[in-house]
DNA sequence: GTCTATATCAAGATAGAC
DNA sequence: GTCTATCTTGATATAGAC
């Protein structure tokens, strides 16, 4: 990486995320893509062989927005036991829903076409478990918190989450209250 | 709902599983329900217009399902605060992973064609939240716990979990320890 | 109530010009 | 590196016979 190629490759990535939120996971296809960004379809299959490709970029992209978001969560908490679960959950739970919904689409739309190609997710949810643990967070703390975290996102991704605000509210409080809770019983 | 028809609906939902579980979500085809099945695609339509309300009674069979085992479950359990709590963890995380698929391989099928079709299932999370609430479960715990399964659950069915044999255990013991501690506590 | 046959359409992908 | 044109496939839907 690193060509000026990237500038283009970035700025479809860009569009087929636009047609993602405006239209849903199920109509993002080269031909919308292709007239949103006023290159061809053959032009978008120079940088993406196949439609694969396309949804991989999309969801790396996720991956690595997901992760500066929480790394930058860090750098403002102070340093303890929970400071690695507490930038989990709140970067995770932060307000912008267009933009999680786009790493969720390219996530389900894999999922549909082949749930194989998740696979390096694992490996990622894996890291995050260390990292949360880094600090002398037990692992069955940490993973209760961050599933439960993935949950609730989830659920407000695909507007389905029940809760209104003030539960919403009350839920956050409560994985803090869980995860500063464990450090004292320790 | 009654008529003798219904058991040819109900094969052909059951042929639909089995396309999902084989081929995956998105190889759902009306072709391909109607090669296993034997029923030709024309039969097919007349018993489900469209792909959509296929869908959509893949997911209310996974649904009555769901909560099907979770009574069942809450029946062998003893009484008290966490009754219900636990019931929604153990039939939620139960191990018949192929079953649960099929229920995410409808909703994800739904969520990238219509993220609107899974409205029913905010109201269906509701009211599993009132029902986890009857006995005097602190809210806030209630969904936190809820909201791990699930979280959990997903993960599984997408063969993206990194947790071992013995680390699902440890979890799960923490969210039953979770769920009486707050009896306790109370 | 279930079937055959067919129409329509859109999507993914390819080949080769510029 | 981007374009046009075209091919292939497969999904949805319709009409009407049995």
């Amino acid at each position: 990486m690193g060509r000026h190629s990237d500038s283009a490759r970035e700025r479809i990535i860009d569009v087929a995320e636009q047609v993602v939120i405006e239209l849903g996971a199920g109509h993002l296809t080269f031909d919308a893509v292709a007239a949103k960004s006023g290159v061809s379809r053959g032009g978008l299959l120079y940088h993406f062989p196949n439609k694969e490709s396309l949804l991989k970029a999309m969801l790396d992209r996720h991956i690595e927005r997901s992760t500066e978001s929480r790394m930058k969560k860090r750098s403002e908490l102070p340093e303890g036991v929970e400071r690695e679960i507490v930038a989990h959950v709140l970067s995770g739970l932060e307000r912008d829903v267009r933009r999680q919904r786009v790493g969720a689409a390219a996530f389900f739309a894999l999922a549909a076409h082949d749930p194989g190609l998740l696979a390096p997710l694992k490996e990622q949810y894996r890291k995050l478990m260390d990292q949360l643990t880094r600090n002398g967070l037990r692992f069955e703390r940490a993973a209760v918190i961050a599933l439960a975290t993935d949950g609730l996102r989830l659920a407000e991704v695909l507007s389905m989450s029940p809760f209104d605000k003030e539960e919403r509210s009350r839920i956050v409080a409560e994985l803090m209250a869980l995860a500063k809770e464990n450090k004292r019983a320790k």
